[in-house]
RNA sequence: GCCGGGUUCGCCUAGUGGUAGGGCGGCAGCCUGCUAAGCUGUUUAGUCAGAAAUGGCUUUCGCGAGUUCGAAUCUCGCACCCGGCGCCA
């Protein structure tokens, strides 16, 4: 579990990653905190050493059949001491707890420090971006009657959409074809639960995050009494992406060394407030509320962190690539950087509509974070250690669906669909 | 949703009110000239002392509350698992 010896043990290190966020996390608070409550601790546990002790002569003069009432009645005050200290001890613990949990990762060393966007350091570029482009993704597939986000918002408001006929094809032959890739590289495909307990999220990612991006779903349990339905508990969220159920799978488990890495390609709807967003990206499927997407995730030791992260974006650079979009890969500074993340690069597709590199996915290590709060550990020659976690997406579909539509419409009217799709769509262009 | 059974160390398991025991696996050490066994220790977490080796104390039996001098054990609530019934794509 996560505990304050990790702040001790990794002060320096803390306070100087705290400092190149520009964060203002409460550190010397939270150490003053803990020192109150180890001081405090160490007194109780005289008291409860006491009581044990007092309680086991108790238990002897009973095993001998003798009285013991005298015995008992001078333990009651020593019993209400102790009661006291627990309860202000724990009511401690409770706060320091809170502060631990939203303490922000530690970032890597090769983050640039600085603010967005200026700072964030583009570390490679593929592909010649077109000159020029058919227009953007939403008149294109309106007019070819692929798209209708008119309806969607008016049965469920704005950054819905229904896809329609051979963009629904598309949907799920890019979320097919990135699935089929994961599996040649060994990665296991997993379809998570949509809905996770807020225990379980609180160890993905710092509260204020979610409760930006997340929907709650459930009810009380009166509610639900009253109206004999099965109760869903008022603490469940939409996954905002599949990374969370699969970092919250395996928590509170053991492995061990050989057991890593595991290997995962998620597929699952991603529910998004968009609450920061108002006013961005408002025009088609660009920025929506819902969208379908496989992710790679990948528990692994320690020392193997970079060989994974490398590989993680590698393989999103091999899958953009093979669809023929023109890229650019950039690490984000330090203020740019999630706070449950040590590092992460992000990989910008061109899109002609915007004349821009937008954001496609984005690949990242929690480095512990995620483990020491979820409790996922492996045993190292006997010693336990918290395992790493990594994530990238593969494709988001609905945002590559803007980018693939983009680079590919034609002044024909019609949509050429990428190569590497064209089996899953059975045929290669859209709209004759 | 209802009825019954269950949840103890990484895994298996003992334990009906007296302070968690055993086996397997892992790790460390010892022993042994024969390939893999034998012996010893260790294997929930936290905290204090120490440079460290180590030692002390607390904590831990799915989670939370209660009864008790004392709870794995008794009571209540919740979660999950296994049966059976009901409902259902």
């Amino acid at each position: 579990m996560l505990t304050t010896k990790y702040l001790r043990d990794n002060i320096e290190e803390i306070r100087s990653s705290l400092k190149k966020r520009r964060s203002k996390y409460p550190v010397e608070e939270l150490l003053a905190l803990d020192e109150e409550w180890r001081t405090r601790k160490t007194k109780l546990q005289e008291l409860q050493s006491e009581r044990n002790k007092e309680s086991l002569k108790i238990s002897e003069l009973k095993k001998k059949k003798k009285d013991a009432t005298k015995q008992i009645a001078q333990l009651a005050d020593l019993k209400a001491e102790i009661e006291k200290g627990e309860k202000e001890l724990g009511e401690k613990a409770n706060r320091i707890d809170e502060l631990l949990w939203n303490l922000p990762n530690v970032l890597d060393k090769s983050v640039p420090e600085g603010d967005p966007p200026d700072a964030n350091k583009v570390i490679r570029k593929w592909g010649e971006p077109k000159k020029s482009g058919v227009g953007s993704h939403e008149e294109i597939l309106t007019k070819m009657g692929l798209l209708d986000v008119e309806r969607a918002a008016k049965v469920s408001g704005a950054r819905f959409y229904f896809l329609k006929g051979d963009l629904v094809l598309l949907e799920q032959s890019v979320l097919r074809y990135a699935l089929d890739f994961l599996a040649t590289k060994g990665y296991k495909a997993i379809l998570p639960p949509f809905m996770l307990r807020k225990k379980y999220y609180k160890g993905v990612a710092p509260i204020a995050t979610f409760e930006d991006a997340l929907y709650a779903v459930g009810e009380s349990r009166e509610a639900a009494q009253k109206n004999e339905l099965e109760h869903v508990d008022d603490d469940m969220y939409l996954i905002a992406t599949a990374e969370h159920a699969i970092a919250a799978m395996h928590a509170g488990e053991l492995f061990s060394g050989n057991d890593l890495p595991l290997k995962y390609a998620g597929i699952s709807p991603c529910f998004r407030r968009e609450a920061g967003a108002h006013g961005k990206d408002t025009k088609g499927i660009f920025r929506v509320h819902q969208f379908d997407k496989i992710e790679q995730f990948v528990y692994c030791r320690e020392e193997d962190e970079s060989k994974y992260f490398d590989e993680l974006l590698g393989n999103t650079e091999q899958i953009v690539q093979s669809l023929g979009i023109p890229y650019r890969l950039l690490t984000l500074c330090s203020g740019d950087t999630g706070h449950q993340m040590a590092k992460t690069v992000d990989i910008e597709g061109y899109f002609p509509g915007q004349g821009d590199y937008r954001e496609l996915g984005s690949c990242s290590t929690a480095k512990a974070w995620q483990s020491m709060r979820l409790d996922i550990k492996y045993d190292h020659k006997g010693e336990r250690r918290y395992v790493y976690t990594l994530n990238n997406t593969a494709v988001a579909a609905e945002r590559m669906l803007v980018c693939i539509v983009e680079n590919y419409a034609n002044s024909d009217g019609t949509i050429t669909v990428p190569k590497v799709l064209v089996p899953y769509m059975g045929k290669s262009r859209i709209g004759e």
